[in-house]
DNA sequence: CAATGATTTAACCAAATGGTTGACTCTATA
DNA sequence: TATAGAGTCAACCATTTGGTTAAATCATTG
């Protein structure tokens, strides 16, 4: 009855099914944080946040390194990759997607906007 | 307090989050399939497969249309490629992650295996 | 029209989720 | 060394989830 079976997926797909947790994802997406200023625009509780960055951690989408008495936390981009392979799998049973999706980055190379 | 401002990324991330769910997925991938048949595989009732299916229709990722007395379930892809976007609009921050991605699609289109 | 097949709905249950408050730990510093 | 700041942990609570069984619905067919 091995109850740490969960699949690596399963962790990924449910931490980012809360948007808090997509929220907190886009926040630290462009420059690493501390726990304290992650948590600044959100209403909850800090113990609240420090359990959805558990969650983001366990499914491996956050770094953290402790710095002095803070920590920095960070995306870790190589497991969004883990969730985005799974996806474009399924995806490649529905014809022109890999083009419509190479188009897209193209645009993205093109015009980093956004 | 509108109940219903679930946004559609939560929708379609919880589905994910589920193995029974994605497993689901992968059997309709190939070929559309009715209820009966998707189920099959499944140890559980089959109106627990019924709620599964349920959680994916809701987040758009599956699509069914009646056919006499039963329903043909079929994938849909376009949903898939909103929780791509997601995805891929954070992993531009991880630098070398378009060039990557794009080797994959290559890879992929060579080379059909799985 | 009665019976069978395909699926959903309802009622129920245990476990997990997402939040709270309050106590605790660890580091820096006055 | 006492105190303040950064963050976690524990206990608690309401809601949601994922499963069950049994009854209900709806179309097909003898």
């Amino acid at each position: 009855m091995v109850k740490s079976e969960i699949g690596q997926l399963d962790l990924i797909f449910h931490a980012l099914a809360d948007s808090t947790r997509r929220s907190i994802m886009r926040g630290i997406s462009k420059k690493q944080k501390t726990v304290s200023e992650i948590a600044k625009p959100f209403t909850m509780s800090l113990a609240a946040v420090s359990k959805h960055l558990k969650v983001l951690e366990n499914a491996k989408l956050i770094d953290r390194k402790k710095e002095g008495s803070y920590q920095i936390v960070s995306l870790n981009a190589e497991t969004l990759k883990t969730a985005d392979q799974w996806i474009s799998y399924y995806q490649q049973f529905w014809g022109n997607r890999l083009d419509a999706l190479q188009e897209l980055l193209e645009e993205k190379k093109h015009e980093p906007k956004h």
